[in-house]
DNA sequence: CTGTATCCATGACGATACTG
DNA sequence: CAGTATCGTCATGGATACAG
């Protein structure tokens, strides 16, 4: 295998890890909240029509992760988290944008 | 709703369908490589190593379906036909760039 | 050579109950 | 409030045989 090939395989794994990332039924539209204000797990659960807790759960858990959102513990009691961009995902916003130009 | 959050949600919506498109076992890669040049089935099968005659199918017709991807019917006997990246297809290889750089 | 039809396995998604 | 555990359902992708 060339050098060149190579290269060429691990940018389709990169950019095909990270589609896999965003896709789905839930992902997508929880990037695009999360671009707009820090949000809770509930505040997310009334916003996202008819997801579940797990599903909710895995998806913050899956974005985290891959370093595109943070959790923040704001209190302990009553226990109150919330959930932000990091600048690699807020890097994401500008290619998003693009992507909707395009559609 | 109010047109603000209405919008939001249609630009979510045309993201969300792009990236589904995008995303998956095959297509990312499949993508890239109608990026280097004119390709034909056989060529693809050989290419994408482990893919079958049933998945590449139905990943080109999906790409086709969004005019992404176009067939062009080289010659009748023997059958020989290429697929190429159409004008809207072309526009996405800089997005795909762009998120190469971030991963 | 370039596909389609059928059937089956795997993984994503969802409902519900439970926990710190 | 913010999750986890468990289990059932359903859609996506793969294997194989067949067709223009």
């Amino acid at each position: 295998m060339t050098t060149e090939n190579r290269e060429e395989k691990e940018e389709t794994c990169r950019v095909q890890g990270l589609l896999k990332l965003l896709s789905g039924k839930w992902k997508p539209e929880l990037f695009h909240l999360a671009t707009l204000a820090p949000l809770r797990f509930n505040s997310l659960m009334r916003r996202l029509k008819g997801i579940n807790k797990q599903s909710l759960a895995t998806a913050l858990r899956e974005l985290e992760d891959a370093e595109l959102l943070e959790k923040s513990v704001i209190s302990e009691k009553p226990l109150h988290i919330e959930y932000q961009l990091t600048e690699k995902g807020k890097s994401l916003i500008p290619v998003f944008q693009q992507l909707e130009k395009i559609m």
